[in-house]
DNA sequence: GAGTGGTCTAGACCACCGT
DNA sequence: CGGTGGTCTAGACCACTCC
């Protein structure tokens, strides 16, 4: 069994699911926090944190002296900033999902990778080129590169997710950063892609990181623009303080 | 004078100070919790709340058992899902931001504007079109359209940042969500960026929400691709239950 | 086993909204 | 003014890490 869930957590669900479900619609009252705190037998601040949750992710609002309430846009789910799967939001589009197995191979790490990885430079990596495709259709070519050491043996044929061998490898990726380019499709990319040359593409280069922000796995990528759409939620920054001096 | 700031703000922001100025560099563990709230003079619960803000920006990792860090590789600052500002992106790259009027105008609101801007169709919008310019060349280029009843009299020549006029109106904007495609460079827009037709640029269609998450503007931009990196940081989208049936 | 973060409670008082 | 969220405290016990 995994761990037994939270109060919070559970609350978070529950409230989650009245919010699917339609309890709640958009643009509803929830009931006050002293309220939902007697209701569910916890304290107002495990209410308050399960409400924090759902107000973070977009989709509960809460208004002083007003009350709290269903938020009238709700979040994409499967957007690029709030998940690192592509197969995911192949699939959340409605569409088949399917990985294929181009090339692998190992190879030392360059200088840039190294320094990328955060390892040695010369440090054996594992190099994975697939393509990712929506009803069959290529929607995404890319290369990964990760440290030959965080994949175990008789793993190296990667028909599935790189993200669960570098979990069963205890490396569990928590987040990425990513910097997108615009880019025209040609000569093997372009075949690989099934597109002509010529044709606009986003590239996609990303450091996977795990929960302590430790480098663990490098993607390039590189998606055709009308397969699958590629939604950010973007987020008013924090006012900060000026840097010291 | 602006609203007295929280013992968790002042608290976050004497922490995010020191790790800026090398009080703690990366990787070095943080004094305990109880010592934290012993020498704030505050509670632990606030201590808690003010290094969570830190650990889900990405600054700080916790562990159970062992300790709070600071994390390896700090996030960006000015990344597509953490800001709604290119100009302050462009600052941050290190380069002079401008932004030119190229042209302005009343328009009445297409069916698709309306139904995302939750007006009725036929609204009177302001549309406004204009380029940024880093370091004095052409890097953006956009066309953004908001109700006419959010712009106040004597404004409608916008020079300055729709955000700050929005946000005089009560509109204050929040988040926003952006649907990201690659396209080519063509015809106007070709001669407006200063590019070669054929050249790769980022579209992004996307809705600003204010802080119940309510549409106030809508804008399509066309990014020059090598001009300065589009950065988003990711995060592993939390384990969601599967929704009632 | 000592240290540290994770969870939760009960209660208090403040700030803001709307009637 | 009553209702509601915003902030904060003091304390308790649990779960995990690391020596």
């Amino acid at each position: 069994m995994s761990r037994r869930s939270s109060a919070v957590e559970r609350l978070r669900d529950q409230l989650y699911g009245e919010l699917l479900d339609g309890t709640y619609p958009s643009g509803s009252k929830l009931p006050n926090e002293d309220e939902m705190a007697e209701r569910a037998g916890v304290s107002r601040a495990t209410v308050r944190e399960a409400v924090t949750g759902l107000v973070e992710t977009g989709y509960l609002t809460r208004r002083q002296g007003a009350g709290t309430f269903v938020a009238r846009n709700l979040p994409r789910r499967h957007s690029l900033d709030q998940s690192v799967s592509y197969l995911s939001m192949i699939r959340d589009a409605g569409m088949e999902a399917r990985l294929i197995l181009v090339d692998y191979g190992v190879q030392a790490a360059t200088e840039s990778d190294a320094a990328a990885l955060a390892v040695a430079p010369g440090t054996q990596l594992m190099s994975v080129e697939r393509i990712r495709t929506a009803d069959g259709r290529p929607v995404v070519y890319s290369i990964d590169r990760l440290p030959l050491e965080y994949v175990p043996e008789g793993e190296h044929d990667i028909e599935a997710s790189l993200y669960e061998v570098l979990e069963r490898a205890g490396h569990r990726v928590d987040g990425a950063g990513a910097q997108l380019t615009p880019v025209v499709a040609e000569g093997r990319l372009a075949r690989l892609l099934a597109v002509e040359v010529g044709t606009p593409l986003l590239h996609i280069e990303q450091v996977d990181l795990d929960r302590d922000r430790h480098p663990v796995m490098l993607s390039s990528e590189w998606h055709v623009a009308d397969a699958f759409e590629l939604h950010v939620n973007r987020r008013r920054a924090p006012e900060r303080p000026p840097p010291r001096r």
